[in-house]
DNA sequence: GGACCGATGTATCGGGACGATACATCAAGG
DNA sequence: CCTTGATGTATCGTCCCGATACATCGGTCC
């Protein structure tokens, strides 16, 4: 999950690892935020695989000594993706299967870069996304009506407050996937499934 | 945060590991479920800990082979809270600071059991749990409002969502501590914190 | 001038939780 | 009969987190 938002976000600039979670904790949605022991052993597995490059210039240069006053640029690394990086986060994009929305870490990642995703995969995904938070729904209204006697007042009170998110969730995502519907062809017209959507996001 | 769970099922019944994890399922608000390499270790330490035993018969028994018709009974376990267990346990009940609600899985195993829970200290769980969430909402509302204008739809509308869910968080948890200020002590009128809370339980 | 402080910045460590997996028993039913 | 599904115990590798240590920079206050 974190190496699709690393490789999102490099995708746009090159970053320090500080400005990185700074944009990270934003891109998950405010509350989630990423820690450092996540975050430089993921850089550090990018890095192995290829996927970013850093700037290090060699810690024990020799420094001839004589640019003292050069500003100081003390440990800053600077990562860059690369080649293959960008391909591996296109592939990932691309993905439109249960790992992309069975999470729901993963899931709001994924609707944070839903500008560099395709038309077809972003409703694949939103509609997998509903299914799935549909089943737990129904799971927990099950639950909740055979065991409603059973249960404490604040057992219940917590289960009735998940269910209302769950179910607030359901009615959000309907929403978005009614607003993907009307407004991503509204001019067009029988483009339908053909297999080849209009592709909107051509970078 | 399994130890407090785990102890706390304990308490009212010995359970084996597979039922344990049923139970916790329920109890976690039925979305979030605990895996086996979650529950198994967690187990193991209490068990190392002294808070609870097992009934586990010594694998290698003899068993002069004279009893085959006996139904298998094979590895079955039965974990059983000790009196050290409970006393952890009611030690953990009592603790009201911020690691009660900082941590919003904690929080919501801590109102599960609730039951338990001494009134003043039920009260400041909430409230902490509330300037809690407050916090996160202020901070999301600024973050929100300063960049509302460089996001892209998708993530804007994935902010708003989170936005809006721990709105909604704030005014349940109002809605409970008003709840248990109202009808904590209708009759009562003095009795406040001598640790013998008016058992409110009311079905 | 200097002392302090908060933001920026890199990095590791131990521990806890997860998903996947393996293995074993038993009841029900095709 | 034999396959499926529930019950049941247990471990492994991987990921992630909170805490922590360390270092530099631009301010502000006295």
């Amino acid at each position: 999950m974190l190496e699709f938002a690393i490789l999102g976000l490099l995708h746009q600039a090159p970053m320090h690892g500080y400005e990185l979670r700074k944009q990270l904790a934003q891109v998950l949605g405010g509350l989630r935020s990423i820690s450092y022991g996540s975050l430089y052993p993921a850089l550090k597995r990018l890095h192995a695989a290829g996927y970013v490059t850093t700037d290090e210039p060699d810690p024990r240069a020799p420094l001839p000594a004589d640019a003292p006053p050069l500003t100081g640029r003390r440990g800053k690394v600077v990562y860059t993706i690369t080649a293959e990086g960008k391909e591996r986060f296109h592939e990932l994009v691309g993905q439109s299967g249960p790992e992309a929305y069975d999470d729901g870490g993963l899931f709001g990642v994924r609707l944070a870069f839903f500008r560099h995703t395709a038309a077809d995969v972003r409703l694949r995904i939103l509609e997998g996304r509903r299914r799935t938070v549909e089943r737990q729904r129904e799971g927990l209204r099950a639950s909740l009506s055979r065991t409603r006697e059973r249960l404490d007042r604040y057992t219940l009170e917590l289960q009735r407050h998940g269910l209302d998110s769950v179910d607030r969730e359901v009615r959000w995502l309907a929403e978005l996937i009614d607003r993907e519907l009307t407004d991503g062809q509204p001019p067009r017209d029988g483009g339908a499934d053909t297999g080849d959507p209009p592709a909107p996001p051509r970078p």
